[in-house]
DNA sequence: ATTTTATTGCATTCCAGT
DNA sequence: ACTGGAATGCAATAAAAT
């Protein structure tokens, strides 16, 4: 298997539009992310990540899967976790 | 420690660890390639390091492994080639 | 120049919640 | 049986120590 992703352009995985439309889909489906957890449709399941990944095929053609969008989330969440951090960088030393 | 989970800081960029340290941590490894979690714990106990740091130093002893064994490859390679 | 600590961006595996 | 999220793995990389 050599390189044949229809799915995945020569950008990297969270190219701008797709980035893009990551973050629309943070805002829409929860606002805040204090949403029902257990979202479900008669007969089918659908999970917040889920959701976001359907919307970024809609939007960009694109399929990222709910893993790598539970990935980009935890990435962002320590990136703004350490930027919190750094701000009391000598504030108290 | 860590209460934060980070380890690196303005001034320390890296420690150097003992001989004590690396002496107990290379034996663990012959033991096992992959730290369990409550091996990790008694070891963090035991040297003075974060668990966060024996994490890191199995993924360096690995990576440092998986170099030698490439490099042991080659040389097969190119014997054969000869 | 090589080796040794430590981080980062992704993926993959492990843990519970419903 | 489904999921999201934490823990972990790995390649690439940085920089101090050797």
């Amino acid at each position: 298997e050599l390189d044949d992703d229809q799915n995945n352009d020569g950008e990297g995985v969270w190219s701008p539009d797709i980035e893009q439309s990551f973050h629309e889909a943070l805002a829409i489906y929860p606002p805040c992310g204090r949403r029902k957890i257990i979202l479900s449709d008669e007969g089918k399941m659908f999970g917040r990540n889920e959701l976001i990944s359907r919307y970024i095929k809609m939007r960009t053609g694109k399929s990222r899967t709910r893993k790598q969008v539970s990935s980009h989330i935890q990435v962002l969440a320590k990136r703004k976790s350490k930027e919190l951090q750094s701000l009391f960088k000598d504030t108290n030393l | 420690n860590p209460a934060n989970g980070k380890t690196r800081t303005r001034d320390k960029y890296r420690i150097v660890y003992t001989d004590r340290q690396r002496y107990e941590l290379e034996n663990e490894f012959t033991v096992s390639k992959y730290i369990s979690i409550p091996r990790k714990a008694a070891l963090s106990s035991t040297l003075g390091l974060s668990e966060r740091q024996i994490k890191i130093w199995f993924q360096n002893r690995r990576a440092k492994e998986r170099k030698i064994n490439k490099k042991r490859h080659e040389i097969c390679s190119r014997q054969l080639n000869n």
